[in-house]
DNA sequence: CTACAATATACGCGTTACGGAATATAACTG
DNA sequence: CAGTTATATTCCGTAACGCGTATATTGTAG
């Protein structure tokens, strides 16, 4: 799992953004408008989120409009995976845990590696 | 979504100890021990996990054990919902915002409000 | 080519984050 | 109680981050 991706979310006007582009894609000026950001933050965030492949950007005439890139998320869906798996059984095994801590420390006498 | 789970996952070995508690809880000796970290760092970054709830600690005799919460990345999976909605969907509408701008510049002579 | 609109980049600043080393705390052992 | 093990916290230096301001860049219109 690419920790960029998770960089990337972790700043809350980011999120926001991301979440903005949910509805479709937007020029950077409407972007900044509607999340009340100014235009250079706007800009460099935009620039952080393409850097993490978050989004993408294509020019159209004047503007620069930025829309969703999906792989990244997709990504972060199947890492879920491996938890989704988890819940759903015997997700607490501190019990087994403690068994073997117990069992080891019977027969431990001699220190053997 | 709470930003703080992005947060916390976003760090690299934060990463590796959480996936590496899917396997079940450990003690922080362990931890550092398999992944190579020095037992203050490997404090450092449980504590910020336990902030993020992502961890929760259950105290043994001498040792703390540490095992994942599955809360935050359930809401996390939660979160994935709208983007997954998306994705079948038509994702890209881009050529229905052209449109609209198309439309917007026509009768945008008088610049009403 | 000049003026303008939209966006990107550079710079300086204060804050936060991470790592390492040293130290503090807590519990077990004898 | 003293010694030891396991863990947490503190202090420090350095690097990265987010913000605001100013400036550069790119495209458009006349």
């Amino acid at each position: 799992m690419n920790t960029m991706t998770f960089s990337a979310l972790a700043e809350p006007n980011r999120l926001d953004i991301v979440e903005l582009l949910l509805n479709g894609p937007l020029p950077v000026g409407e972007i900044a408008q509607r999340l009340d950001l100014n235009q250079p933050q706007t800009s460099k965030h935009l620039r952080f989120l393409s850097d993490a492949g978050l989004v993408e950007v294509q020019p159209v005439a004047n503007k620069r409009i930025y829309k969703l890139r999906p792989e990244p998320l997709q990504e972060l869906d199947s890492w879920l995976d491996s938890f989704r798996r988890i819940w759903e059984e015997r997700f607490d095994n501190l019990d087994v845990y403690l068994r073997q801590l117990q069992q080891k420390s019977n027969n431990d006498g001699s220190g053997s590696k």
